[in-house]
DNA sequence: TCATTTTGATTTCATTACGCAATCAAAGTC
DNA sequence: GACTTTGATTGCGTAATGAAATCAAAATGA
């Protein structure tokens, strides 16, 4: 236990210098407390085993030795957030800072059977990072269903059913010869708005997702709430309407196209009910198209106030293709929150566009290689800390990588 | 920090200590890995502080010198978990190990202002424990509303306006003379549900509590999830159904009472809907009394799966009022959430009954007492580790108190 | 009955890692 | 060029630990 101590202040040290990110040796000791020498020590024990390094003297009109920046080592390792979506998978590779070193969107092939896509996906991540492969420390996989942790299963993915085979996880892992985690998209895309978009600003946040299915994460205090089974976020089987229909037969792409189809609307994709129902009186009244967009309103306020109520967070972060329509409306849906709930969340659209799913999978991997690192576990919700993984870079990666 | 160790020596061991609570040197030794030796000197300490005390030689038909088992002086302090309702307000007493020593119901006097009542509220906690009040430590209150930790307000309590006035909770600390937590009475209620009735099997758990009002506390991993604002809870406010009425209308008594004037059905009170409307065909078929009763089935499976789908709990305490009609219900209801969701929680009674209110504000009186002994934050989830606190054991002394 | 065995608690002692303070290093200032 | 200032490093005494030896208290059995 007297060895543990000096354990303990490496992971203090570390962990501070993280939080700080170019620090001096100095201003971690004055934040954590510990003593200079100790700090100084256990910096040499950091660099020795090539997790920080010096980066360059700092620049300041001052008196005095000159202090040194350190930082961490961010070549040392890479991590790849991918998001396996029913129509398109993006991949997400950066540094341990985050830094993207590869952006790539690709067509889903969706008619692959389990194993086959596994292969598909391990090929696809691998071709992205290209020689530096050998640098990848973890990947972390994005996916539109419910993922258990405990069991490591899906279920619940009706729109890429082949991942709920367990092969699936298992041929990607195998195949892609390096930890693999998985999660639920809405969970990820959360953590990547939560780190570099719309939620930045406070650790308390959901995310909705509104596509082809409906998903939800929620963010207690910067960490993702995950149930025993991956059942948190299920918001689309909450039944509504007289009829006990499920929540996401009014919000989905799938549901309003059925919808659309019984009630003798035609309507040629989702995006459309949006365009034709505009904003507030687009539209005759008590047409069915009408009457479509405001099921979905109506749904849409139950879902978010549901939200709202079972976590409290300060922002919902809108993402998916439905929400794209929506992007003009979200002030309407807020006055309609506010109406509903008294201190109501502030509704965003996702900055991060299609990637926050693979930005968040770039954060998730980099967690799990901090904590092999020697990071303190409650502070992972605040790592990594930089500004390299934004909107503008993720795309001029993007377009280098096209050419 | 070299001298923190110490400290942090002396915590692990009074936290091993309280979670196996009756223990010996050498158990705590053996399952936290701290030394014997260590262990020794960190228990003398804890005598010495007046903390822990040796019990009694265990006796085991064994060879070699007997070990003494240790445990927490139980007597060290008092704290005190209050539940004031609209109607009833309920007091229990208790020892640092949650054995009960003093348990009293009163009718709330609700017609009294915000000053007054408080006073009212001290008086009656303080002539209940009686001549030990000096050995308080902490006093527990749920109130009917939402409270806010951050600014300790109370908001959103219609059925007993008066706590939401500031003067209120500062009124009834000044006058009890030792600190005072607030809390939502629902998570109370969850937490005395949680550690000593019907979910004491598992850390994953939330409460409904119907009543005057509807109220949901939610469990993560054995702790209560609050909100910033207290609003976490609040599934009331979800609205349902064409008209956007809100939930807690179809569920709680004033709804129900209002929804039946509205309908003309004459209602004595709530628990007659229950009675009248039956299990599954009590009544005609059609009835406004069925149609009520469809209404509110409707409604409390909604929130239920909404419950489900936040935080994925593995049981849900029913508990208030209303729920007391429902007791033969429960499977039905069951079935019917099963059907809407995958993996349903179990539906459950609150066994602590009119008291779990009461006995989770001693549960979370208990735990501010035990941080200021030393015991590690993340251990309080699974403390007081006691059987002391149960049904019987409350209606016993209160019983006693009565005569 | 008394040495022996067994098991729990305590004490002894070498080791480890810390923090303080002195010292060294590297800059600007007068 | 001596002085001052500020950051990093090193020497040294101290505190707390763990392993092992010792003590304590019980049952066993010749």
């Amino acid at each position: 236990m007297v060895q543990d101590i000096r354990e303990l202040n490496r992971s203090a040290v570390l962990t501070e210098l993280m939080s700080l990110r170019p620090a001096t040796r100095k201003q971690i000791a004055e934040s954590t407390g510990i003593s200079a020498a100790t700090v100084t020590r256990a910096i040499d024990q950091l660099i020795a085993d090539g997790i920080v390094c010096e980066v360059s003297e700092v620049v300041v009109e001052k008196r005095g030795r000159r202090a040194i920046l350190l930082d961490l080592v961010a070549e040392r390792s890479l991590v790849v957030g991918v998001d396996l979506g029913a129509s398109s998978t993006r991949i997400i590779g950066g540094d341990l800072l985050a830094n993207p070193v590869v952006a790539v969107e690709l067509p889903t092939p969706s008619e692959l059977g389990a194993a086959e896509l596994a292969l598909w996906l391990a090929q696809q991540a691998k071709s992205a990072v290209g020689a530096r492969w050998s640098a990848v420390a973890a990947v972390s996989l994005g996916l539109p269903g419910a993922v258990d942790q405990v069991e490591r299963s899906v279920s619940n993915a009706p729109n890429l059913k082949q991942v709920e085979d367990p092969a699936f996880l298992a041929v990607c892992e195998l195949a892609l010869g390096v930890p693999l985690l998985a999660d639920n998209d809405a969970n990820l895309a959360l953590l990547g708005e939560l780190r570099f978009g719309a939620a930045r600003h406070t650790p308390y946040a959901a995310m909705l997702s509104l596509g082809a299915g409906l998903g939800v994460g929620i963010a207690i205090d910067g960490a993702i709430l995950r149930g025993r089974h991956g059942l948190v976020g299920e918001f689309g089987q909450i039944p509504v309407g007289a009829l006990g229909e499920r929540l996401e037969s009014f919000t989905t792409g799938p549901g309003l196209m059925a919808r659309a189809a019984a009630a003798g609307v035609p309507l040629e994709s989702p995006a459309r009910l949006f365009e034709a129902s505009g904003g507030e009186g687009g539209g005759s009244a008590d047409s069915p198209t009408t009457q479509l967009r405001a099921d979905f309103d109506r749904a849409l306020v139950t879902v978010l106030t549901a939200i709202a109520v079972s976590s409290e967070p300060e922002t919902i972060v809108l993402g998916g293709g439905i929400a794209k329509s929506l992007v003009g409306d979200l002030g309407r849906y807020q006055e309609r929150l506010e109406q509903t709930i008294r201190i109501a969340p502030t509704l965003t659209s996702a900055e991060l566009g299609d990637f926050s799913g693979a930005a968040g999978g770039v954060v998730s991997a980099l967690h799990t290689v901090y904590l092999t690192l020697g990071v303190e576990q409650a502070a992972l919700s605040a790592l990594p800390k930089t500004d390299l993984l934004t909107p503008t870079s993720i795309r001029r990666i993007f377009n280098q990588m096209i050419e």
